[in-house]
DNA sequence: CTGCATCCGGGCCGATACTG
DNA sequence: CAGTATCGGCCCGGATGCAG
């Protein structure tokens, strides 16, 4: 990409992760060390020169090294592409409300915009164990001191089990649905939600219609 | 943009925000409200028909709003960026250590990766208000309650007034140069440096010479 | 002068084919 | 499995035009 000549700190940044497809590869990359085929696989519609020249201007910029078997991982310093990855994601996340079906959806994914609306409240809050299944890989979501963290898989002995279509999952994460619309979405839920709602970050919501509907509401 | 048809937070955060420029442009309207022509002084280099086509994609998100003026302002929506640009800005905040000549500069910019670097830690800290002139425009920044508070133009009785080349005086905000060496670098101080050590987050560095320079210290 | 729209050359993007 | 090669098309960048 071409620099947009500018010194400051933002511009900076988007000359070397501002390219169409780069930050959805860090994405894939702070899930997990990736091969070719791995990137390929999580980010579908990738043409496979684009992710080829990505990756060698990633690992020159210092953001990705390879190791000896061709695995992909990130630097330290592209490590720290997690906040500003999540920050972007929870401002994303008010558009999660539908799934479209040309969309498609892998539940790893769901680590970004959850990571950041259940992170880092209250060190003291009691720990709670999240499976949730929306589609065919469950994933766990574990909140413990104030952090949290998913791993793919099942949970051994999960507070709550969340199976249903990703939409409703999500509406019930971030608590726009309430058990009983959800069920009614498809969804089941073992387990009890309310210790969910006391670990989000009170702020999280308001979407882009938030300002339609205060202008609506001034008619 | 074409969309990349994925139901993730951060595809579709992208999918509103990740066309080039369109990012600079939030930037500049989370600084103030802008006219058009605002905009085009702010973002050197931007072609005009490219600014008027993310303008109008802009608004039609929900992402910023015009009025009968034609002047341009985010939405409460729009706001929201304030915190991904932050952590970008943050991110990409080593790669500010010298400032080609070819690069433009405003002493706005630095509200930025400074914002972050200062903000939010302890509410209870002492205030400090910093006078920054590395411009023509010289700007103040205001430390107080845990919040940072960047304003164009002079402080009325400023802590501290930092001039200089702009690297040089964001080696000294960073913490990156000492006083000796900022001032053979061309800088002067203005007041006690020694303030600013204590307000600053403690994980804010390492860029991407820090993997380099823990293998070269292996070897 | 401000606030755009139009036009055009070049480069990046996207899809497919192909190779060690 | 891990990419490289190729090619059409669209987006980007720079210049210019033009209406209020």
């Amino acid at each position: 990409m071409r620099s947009y000549g500018q010194y400051c700190a933002l511009a900076k940044a988007l000359d070397i992760v501002g390219d169409r497809w780069t930050l959805l590869i860090a994405r894939e990359l702070l899930l997990r060390p990736c091969r070719y085929s791995d990137l390929q696989a999580g980010l579908p519609g990738i043409p496979t020169n684009l992710l080829a020249g990505r990756l060698r201007q990633l690992e020159e910029d210092g953001v990705v090294a390879v190791d000896e078997r061709s695995r992909y991982a990130l630097t330290p310093w592209g490590e720290q592409l997690a906040e500003p990855l999540q920050a972007l994601a929870r401002w994303g996340a008010p558009l999660m409300d539908e799934m479209e079906d040309s969309e498609t959806f892998r539940s790893e994914w769901l680590d970004f915009p959850v990571a950041f609306i259940f992170g880092g409240t209250d060190p003291d809050r009691p720990p709670l164990t999240v499976e949730i299944r929306a589609d065919e890989s469950p994933v766990t979501m574990e909140l413990a001191r104030g952090e949290v963290h998913f791993r793919p898989g099942a949970a051994l002995s999960p507070d709550l089990v969340l199976t249903g279509p990703p939409a409703v999952v999500v509406g019930l994460l971030s608590g726009r649905l309430d058990q009983k619309h959800a069920e009614d979405l498809g969804a089941s839920v073992l387990g009890d939600l309310r210790p969910l709602s006391g670990l989000r970050r009170p702020d999280w919501l308001s979407g882009p219609e938030a300002s339609e509907r205060r202008t609506r509401m001034k008619r």
